[in-house]
DNA sequence: GTCTATATTAAGATAGAC
DNA sequence: GTCTATCTTAATATAGAC
């Protein structure tokens, strides 16, 4: 593998581990073994490598967010493609444990950050309207933008949430965990011939929480 | 006013507007038209100074949760009460912008926030059990702890949720959306008898948001 | 491409005069 | 209590040898 790959992979895992604003380029020079100048011939700096890791992560998720708006999303899909979206946003972490100040510093980031917002946002509605269409969920009474509203904070901050809950939770415990917190906000919206399936949900969530 | 104060609070008006990482001792200095010198000879720095107003928001937001534990709450205050609670994270949002970053500098932090996040869980539960026994919400079927935890998680991370989606929202329009938001977290759950509740602050917030 | 050595900068902090 | 002047430290960044 060549270094600069070397280098974008370290930082990825030292920013999700120690928070971006804690790892300077002399971490990741170290992590590697290689000296803070060879880094800085790939990198003009820890803000290039950060632009470029960003890029990547706005490519997967425009990918994966752009899915259910381009081809309708089957129910049973649903419970899976959540899990798609957490993974990623999980693989990324270091960018929602710290995002006010990321954005603050890096202001095209903020601008680009702001429109995946909104593609989530379509997401989260063309995923919900399919449920509607579906008769798995009825949401009269509610507008639906208020309900996506709610889904799209939560999968924002999440992970940050349960960092405060639960402090050492393992990885993939906290994505099951999240997938069930989402799961628990749309509960109440479920026609009552689909209720069981969240209380399959909430036996499911307990088998895969047990083992940790 | 004393200088030590007027340290205090030209720093916590620094933090909430500028970002408590992109404030320095010479920038709290400099607002004050004092030198940096006698900042410390005060203070024996930045670290001190959040430590200061962090305990005094501590002893505020403590007093608040633990009303409704220690005397019931009538429902007809459950919602004056949010706003209570809304207007104290408002005036310290800085800490609330950065959470992350500032509970892993400061450990002593870290370990009574996760304390003031337990008490806001049980005065969330306290008020829902009024709430439920007043007949006013049906929970059954939902366990009140998972409302809760979600109720809690939108007190906790609205502000930062707001700023992504509206860059320049006056302040008093930020709380009355909060507000709306956590209203409407809680409104399917409400009894029919009490549905029109949530409509008239549908319409109460339309009115309030639209001076703006 | 990679290293060593060094320069630059900015924040944090202190000493001593007034 | 307050100021000016100065020191320390850590992070960022570059120059030049290999």
């Amino acid at each position: 593998m060549k270094t600069r790959e070397k280098i974008l992979l370290a930082s990825l895992a030292l920013f999700n581990d120690e928070g971006e604003a804690n790892v300077t380029t002399v971490d990741i020079a170290n992590e590697l073994d290689i000296s803070p100048g060879n880094l800085y011939y790939h990198f003009h700096g820890k803000e290039e490598i950060i632009e470029e890791l960003f890029s990547a992560f706005e490519l997967e998720l425009s990918d994966i967010l752009q899915a259910p708006l381009q081809k309708s999303l089957s129910p049973q899909d649903a419970w899976f493609y959540l899990y798609i979206v957490f993974e990623q946003l999980f693989k990324h972490r270091y960018l929602y444990r710290n995002l006010n100040d990321i954005l603050q510093r890096y202001p095209d980031i903020d601008r680009r950050f702001r429109k995946l917002l909104n593609l989530k946002l379509q997401a989260a509605e063309a995923v919900a309207e399919e449920l509607v269409a579906a008769g798995i969920l009825d949401t009269t009474g509610t507008p639906l933008s208020r309900l996506c509203d709610n889904v799209v904070l939560n999968l924002t901050f999440w992970l940050n949430y349960n960092s405060l809950r639960e402090k050492n939770c393992a990885d993939e415990i906290t994505i099951h965990r999240g997938v069930f917190h989402l799961m628990s906000l749309v509960a109440p919206y479920l026609t009552a011939d689909f209720r069981y399936f969240y209380d399959e949900c909430c036996t499911l969530f307990d088998v895969l929480t047990k083992d940790a």
